[in-house]
DNA sequence: GTCTATATACGGATAGAC
DNA sequence: GTCTATCCGTATATAGAC
């Protein structure tokens, strides 16, 4: 698998995502047509992500958001009750959708290490895919009420589990010696967050997500005494 | 070296920060008693950064300051101009002494594999010593104004430098074979910066800064074929 | 040096016309 | 569905007393 076979295999165009949280917070959108709601949905939470992460989403004004979007202060509040719920919903989502593809993708793995080399790339893939999002959730996670910072501190623990499970498995199959599996999932963890952290940098010095997601797995490929070719 | 050592040579003390703070600051600082600036500065950097670290610096006001500082409005603001001053004054500081450190360090290593060792030791050191001043300076960079973002990202691009440098001068000395140092460079600054990004998970895991040090180095010991104990 | 009181602007959110 | 006009709270920053 590379980048290009996963893409036109996982079609997560943000146009379904935007449906998805149509059919999902339909009792607090005040337009029905559907169509209309996608459509303007989509055009909110590209001018939100574009002026937040470039300035942080509380820096970002209910009227940056209005000029960016073409739409009337009035109209934007018909499309969700209040600036935090804004946030909330572009959060939420997206982590449901990785989650789900993830695990989708890793069952159809069958050794540990093939099971490893799928979540690196899957993982990298989808941030690439969806890189204003990723961004977007590691950034203002903080800005989150309680309740839904546990949330996503859960989703970020599920990640790791899921790499310290794999690897743990490894070693107990006799494919790799043992290691402190929990620091071995972090460290990846930091590696694939990096990818989305600083993408400019990436794109600057022209690494493809491929050759990214390569390295990664060499790197702790080595350290786990696989042998790659 | 070990993180004990390291403190008791380095002593970084926050206090001796706020004092060099002072002196450059000395013209926009309306108070001119060195100890009462620097002893109040200490009040106002604790606060900013604990109250800003956990919702960001935006939504810090100047009266949640006021309330944790013990300090009046009208006092803050004979400590700096304005607010936006207060973040410049936090990020630029920490960045030079940071740097000053690293580089006496690595000037007293022999080998490249002592500098690469000393330099992500030293790193996680210092993010230890001074973690809210590390993760603030992360989490906030897109708030400052063009000018010192671009200081930022140069600030970014030295400690990449670097590393990719000692890599690099590794495998022309023979020490280790080639490889595309400038993308482990990345990765190794992704998890030494995921230590202060992090922290609380850290802590929770009971992972000490020496035990995180060693399985970096062991991580990447392994990519490079260098013989680790 | 530090305080209280206040000027002034800008923020999120809503009402009601079209 | 979308707009304009506006309410009202809270923000940063300053003036001037002590």
């Amino acid at each position: 698998m590379n980048y290009e076979t996963f893409k036109t295999n996982i079609a997560i165009s943000k146009r379904e995502l935007c449906r998805v949280i149509f059919r999902e917070h339909a009792d607090t959108i005040q337009i029905k047509t559907e169509e209309t709601v996608v459509r303007n949905l989509e055009k909110i939470f590209d001018a939100t992500l574009k002026i937040s992460n470039r300035k942080g989403f509380q820096a970002m004004s209910m009227r940056d958001l209005s000029r960016e979007t073409g739409l009337s202060l009035g109209a934007l509040y018909s499309y969700f009750p209040s600036k935090d719920k804004l946030l909330a919903m572009l959060q939420n989502q997206r982590r449901g959708v990785s989650r789900r593809i993830l695990e989708e993708q890793i069952a159809g793995a069958a050794t540990p290490w093939e099971k490893f080399k799928t979540t690196v790339r899957v993982h990298l893939y989808l941030s690439e895919a969806l890189q204003p999002w990723f961004y977007f959730s590691y950034m203002e996670a903080k800005n989150l009420d309680p309740r839904q910072q546990r949330a996503a501190i859960e989703s970020e623990l599920f990640t790791d589990g899921l790499l310290a499970d794999i690897l743990e498995q490894g070693a107990l199959q006799g494919h790799w010696p043992e290691r402190n599996h929990e620091i071995s999932a972090g460290l990846i963890k930091a590696m694939l967050q990096d990818w989305y952290l600083k993408r400019g940098k990436h794109k600057r010095r022209r690494i493809s997500v491929d050759q990214y997601a390569e390295t990664v797995i060499a790197v702790m490929g080595a350290y786990y005494h696989v042998n790659t070719p």
